[in-house]
Formats: C-alpha cells, sequence, structure tokens
RNA sequence: GGAGCGGUAGUUCAGUUGGUUAGAACGCCGGCCUGUCACGCCGGAGGUCGCGGGUUCGAGUCCCGUCCGCUCCGCCA
C-alpha cells in the first residue's frame, strides 16, 4: 500500500519507510545510479536507485520510461552533500530527501506519449484527442483543482447564508426566446422533444413560487450557438435565486460570494462593496456594458464642441440627434500607418463609416498628422486640448453618429488601444463592478420585433412599469438587471424577476408573443404565479469564466476537464457521432440528405 | 454565414528572390557515464512538407480549390 503522496515526505521523515506510487516523470540513468521523478496527483519526488543497495532493482529501474506508472518501496534520506556541495533540490518541495528504493513494481508500462507534457504549448487538436495526457500537465491538474475549491467555496457559503442545493432537469423544455436548444428526442412521445436547459431559469422560479426562498445550484446549462475561447456548447453556472429580496440583497450575497471564493482560491481580499455604474454610464464612459476599468482612455463628449464644426461629418451627427465622442489614447501618436488601418478596419466592423483621428506628434497643431484637423477651427482645437488634456505624443480617435453605435465603436477601440499599451496583462489587479439598470428590450433588426435583453421574465425598472403594462414600450425602459464585471469580463447577470401574471402577460405582449403561444409556452409560470408567488430575483455566474480569470487562463477549455473544440466536437470519443438506424427508428426519426 | 492566422520528423518549430541530398531542439533507439534533478557525452533511425489541381526546366516556397485547427465578427434572452 501507498503510505506517502509525492509531495509529502519532508526531512522531518528521514530514517522511515515509505512506498510510493505513480508516474515515471523523468529518468536519470547515471550509468552507476539511476534518478527517477516519481509523478503523483500531489507533487514529485526523487527516487534513487543504487546498485550496491539492490543490484536487480536497480538494472529493473533502467527499463523504466517515461509515464510508467510503479510502485517504489524504500528508505527516506537525505539528499547528500557530495564533495562538499549540496545535493539539495531547493525547487522541488520534497527536494530535501529522497527515496533509495528496495523494490520496484511496474504497475503498467506506458507506450510512447503522441507529445510531451512540457509547458510548450502542443497542437490543440491532439491535445483535445489525448485530452487524458494533457490532463496530467501540472498546470491543467492544478486548475482543476483550483476549479473544484471554487465550487467548495461557492457551496460553503451559500449554505451557510441558508441556501439549499436544489437539482433541476437536464431534460427540460424548449423556450422560444433566447439561444437555439440542444434537442432531445423522446422515444415515449415520438415527435415531441425534450430541451437541454439554457439555464435552469423557469424551475428556479417555480422554486421560489414553491416556497424555496433561498435556492442555488452548481447548474450544467446549454447553448446550441457558435464557440469562442470563452464560450462552450456546455458550461457551468453558479445558479442563485431567492425569495423577498431586493438588487441590493442579492449584490451584497454575491460580494460576499465572490471575496470568499477569492479568498479560499487566491488568497485574495477583495472590496467588500463594488462599485456600481449604470448602463448608461458604462456604455457612455467605456463604451462597453462590461468596461475593463483597469486603465483609463475614457470616452468624452464633444457633441457641444463640434455641433456647428466646418467638419461637416461631426456638424452632421449632431444636426440628426447624435454624438460626437473620443477617446485620447496617451502615447499612441507613433502608431504606424498599419496599425491605424487596423483600427480603421475595427471602426468600420462595428459599423462606423470611417474613424477620425489625430496623432498628435507635436505641440503645435501643425505637426498633427490628421485627415481631419485641417477642417478644425483654433477654438475646436483648443477645446479638445482642453477636455481631452492632449499632449505631444497623444493618439485621438472619434466617433460621431448614433449614440449607442459610437459608445461601442469607440469601446472597441479603446481596448484595441489599451492593448498596444499593454494595459490588459496586468493579472493581479482585480477590478471588480457592477453594471446595473440595463436596458429591458432591444429592437431586432432581423426578427423585427422586440426581444428582451435579459430574459422576459426581467422585471421593469418600477419607474418603467407602468409604460410597459401601458404598452407603451420602446429602448428607453430600464430592468431591474444587473451584471458583475471582473477586468471587463462579463461575470454574472441576473435581475429582480416578475411574479405577477399580468406584468408578466404585459411583458410577453411586448415581445410579441400571441395568447396561444404563451398559453402553450409559458401557461406553467402564469399559473404558478396566480397561487400566490412571492417577489424574487437571482443571479446566475459563469463558473467556467470565473475560474479562468482565477487561474490566468485565456480560454474556459483549460479549466473544463473535456471540452469541446471550436466546432463542438469531442476530438477525444469522436462526438457527436452517427448512430445505429436501430436508435433511430426507436425515436420514429428519419435523416434526410444534406439540402444542395 | 463572414474574416484573419496556421498546417513541414513522434512533438515544438526554422526553411532566404522558386534551385543540389528539407534542418534544429526535444522525444525515440543503441552505447558510455555513481549525485543528477529538463543530467551529460557519442552514435542512429525517423519526412506523401494537410490533401487535390495548376504555373514552371524545377514548388515546402507562387496560384486556385479543399480539409483540419485556432482567433474574431455575426450569433450567444
Amino acid at each position: 500500500m501507498r503510505t506517502h503522496h509525492c509531495n509529502q515526505l519532508r526531512a522531518a521523515d528521514i530514517g522511515q519507510s515509505a512506498t510510493l506510487v505513480g508516474w515515471v516523470h523523468a529518468t536519470r540513468d547515471h550509468g552507476g545510479m539511476i534518478f527517477i521523478d516519481l509523478r503523483d496527483r500531489e507533487g514529485i519526488t526523487q527516487v534513487v536507485f543504487r546498485p550496491e543497495e539492490d543490484a536487480a532493482v536497480a538494472e529493473a529501474s533502467r527499463a523504466l520510461h517515461g509515464e510508467d506508472v510503479i510502485r517504489v518501496t524504500g528508505v527516506v534520506g537525505p539528499r547528500p552533500d557530495v564533495g562538499g556541495r549540496p545535493t539539495v533540490n531547493p525547487d522541488l518541495p520534497t527536494g530535501e530527501i529522497e527515496v533509495t528504493a528496495r523494490s520496484l513494481e511496474v504497475l503498467n508500462k506506458a507506450a510512447v506519449l503522441p507529445f510531451q507534457l512540457d509547458p510548450e504549448s502542443t497542437s490543440e487538436d491532439l491535445r483535445m484527442k489525448y485530452r487524458f495526457l494533457d490532463l496530467r500537465r501540472p498546470r491543467l491538474a492544478a486548475n482543476l483543482r483550483t476549479r473544484h475549491r471554487v465550487t467548495m467555496a461557492a457551496r460553503a457559503f451559500l449554505d451557510e447564508q441558508g441556501f439549499l442545493e436544489i437539482e433541476t432537469p437536464i431534460l427540460s423544455k424548449s423556450t422560444p426566446e433566447g439561444a437555439r436548444d440542444f434537442l432531445v428526442p423522446s422515444r415515449l412521445q415520438p415527435g415531441s422533444f425534450y430541451a437541454l436547459p439554457q439555464a435552469p431559469q423557469q424551475y428556479k422560479q417555480l422554486l421560489m413560487v414553491a416556497g424555496a426562498e433561498k435556492y442555488f445550484q452548481i447548474a450544467r446549462c446549454f447553448r446550441d450557438e457558435d464557440l469562442r475561447a470563452d464560450r462552450q456548447p456546455e458550461f457551468t453556472q453558479i445558479d442563485i435565486e431567492a425569495s423577498f429580496v431586493r438588487q441590493d440583497d442579492i449584490m451584497r450575497l454575491v460580494e460576499g460570494l465572490l471575496a470568499r471564493i477569492f479568498r479560499d482560491t487566491r488568497g485574495v481580499t477583495i472590496p467588500a462593496a463594488f462599485d456600481r455604474l449604470t448602463w448608461r454610464e458604462a456604455l457612455n464612459r467605456y463604451g462597453s456594458d462590461k468596461p475593463d476599468r483597469r486603465f483609463g482612455l475614457e470616452l468624452a463628449d464633444l457633441s457641444d464642441l463640434f455641433a456647428a464644426s466646418g467638419f461637416k461629418v461631426f456638424a452632421g451627427a449632431v444636426e440628426r440627434g447624435g454624438v460626437v465622442k473620443a477617446i485620447n489614447a496617451k502615447g499612441l501618436a507613433t502608431i504606424t500607418t498599419g496599425q491605424i488601418d487596423a483600427l480603421t478596419q475595427l471602426a468600420l466592423h462595428h459599423g462606423a463609416k470611417g474613424l477620425a483621428y489625430i496623432q498628435a506628434r507635436g505641440e503645435d497643431p501643425a505637426s498633427w498628422r490628421s485627415p481631419i484637423s485641417k477642417f478644425l477651427s483654433p477654438d475646436e482645437i483648443h477645446g479638445l486640448r482642453q477636455r481631452l488634456a492632449v499632449e505631444p505624443g497623444d493618439l485621438v480617435l472619434f466617433g460621431a453618429g448614433d449614440w449607442l453605435q459610437v459608445c461601442e465603436v469607440l469601446g472597441r477601440l479603446r481596448l484595441a488601444c489599451g492593448d498596444h499599451l499593454g494595459m490588459l496583462e496586468r493579472g493581479d489587479r482585480l477590478d471588480f463592478l457592477w453594471v446595473t439598470e440595463f436596458p429591458l428590450l432591444a429592437f431586432d433588426a432581423e426578427e423585427q420585433r422586440w426581444v428582451a435583453v435579459h430574459h422576459p421574465f426581467t422585471r421593469p425598472h418600477p419607474d418603467d412599469e407602468a409604460a410597459l403594462r401601458a404598452g407603451e414600450f420602446g429602448d428607453g425602459l430600464r430592468a431591474c438587471a444587473y451584471d458583475v464585471v471582473l477586468n471587463g469580463n462579463e461575470l454574472g447577470g441576473g435581475s429582480i424577476r416578475i411574479h405577477e401574471g399580468d406584468l408578466q402577460a404585459a411583458m410577453f405582449r411586448a415581445l410579441g408573443l400571441g395568447e396561444d403561444e404563451v398559453a402553450l409556452q409559458f401557461g406553467h409560470l402564469l399559473e404558478a404565479f396566480s397561487f400566490g408567488a412571492p417577489p424574487h430575483g437571482g443571479i446566475a455566474l459563469g463558473l467556467d469564466r470565473l475560474t479562468m480569470l482565477i487561474c490566468g487562463e485565456q480560454s474556459i477549455r483549460e479549466v473544463i476537464a473535456f471540452p469541446k473544440n471550436n466546432k463542438g466536437l469531442d476530438l477525444m470519443t469522436q462526438s457527436p457521432s452517427p448512430v445505429d438506424p436501430r436508435q433511430l427508428r426507436d425515436l420514429r426519426l428519419e435523416l434526410r440528405a444534406k439540402q444542395p
């Protein structure tokens, strides 16, 4: 039996007998003595094989190769001084000792691995195909452990706060709003389908009606949409819902939850209360509903300055009710023409008609490199200097037009400039904030109808409730919805919900859902609300993204044991895959040839 | 659905204006080595340059198509 793990033995254990098990991490054959780094989940211990100790065992150790699984029994000894020089390895927690082997048992030989387990990145597809080997890398093993700690911290904290962990169905109901559903055909009800839940939204609200009062779940969610570095078709949320709460209560709860998680994983103390920005202010100042405030480069509104400008693009934008805004990317005047082109492409890509800029090379505007400065009056240049604190070496980028679009374009440019200035790599800086008062509705140009910005159960802002009931809706309506943001990443979002049937019905009307459709899709929810639904609200935090940020990773794949690639494939198990025709027959399904 | 980057030895990569037999490191195989810890030293094997077509006297290199991976946009209530 194993007596110790490979990160356990210390100088105090010298003289003891020890049996270790694990994988051969490295072999160093010196002709006489042989060193083996033995690795298990916890760490590495050096095992020494000496011919003078046991010639047969030493000889057997010569046949060991990387990743063989072995059991070794021996005596814990000190790392000796050899020729007056110490052989202690200060880089290894077990570096003061070594185990001199008296017996060796090979539990399983390992074939030569398809790639080496060194820190250098291996091609993604090989890593995914052999994920079980990839996970042997210390970094990934540490990530899984951190994820475990995040989950345990969340469970402990929420339990202490009186929340009950309650599971909700995975075989769930398809809903028309939101992301594309994964569908599961029903064998017992041919022609009908379950949907995998995009979130346990309705169930957790029904749990509130049921009187659970405080619910949470480490909930697997599914969305059949295209993947990204921070998006997988299945992902995990820390899902929370509580009754008789206001927005403040949820925010304080989440601040406490995140404090516990960061304490238990990174050992850091985060602010007890996060700053709060309204959605409008976040857009106005940072051009994003998830601003990264680790750097400045804030958006300035220059609409008044350019309302009567000789530069007609600016004056025209203001005249049409739009805005002129700008950011000052301090010190980026030396940017290359190619980089300006790239920023222009970025602006065009997000709907701008062009990118006006000034490379303020010197004090004198005559030295400025800009396609527009020649149109600007001395007053306008003076105003620019003052409002944006323009100094030699700065790069000013402009946006003009519709408010939201200008904000979003400049927000993208701001991030790109922050990246150029190396401001996005500050790993130790943690900037948490709340974004509140999201819009309730947004117009979907493709579907030509209003859609819920958050989801259709989101409560309107108290001041906007009457308008919704009256059917006077538009993009000016605000929601009791809030996002928690860390370093420009949305960690989670939630809302206070609608708990009255008539208000929920008004919401469905605003979304253009017919009475029949509402009855079919949401009848159970509306009926539930009629039997004494308490006021309630909640939030869902993205566990994968949160863990990714805590681990300092760039992709959530690095914190998920078995992720899918960016086409949604599991390269290890080759899923999804065709199924046996009998399975299809059971489901009364027929495959049709691909349409041309 | 769209855009960008990439695909060369088992792995990570280099490969010049198109030009002799496509290289390095690590890994693998063999040998040497009693204090290494990414041990070291000597030797060796290992390539359909993703795939298909084209241009050319000649293509890893240029062109077209295609497949795969990654990143981004759309999408993700």
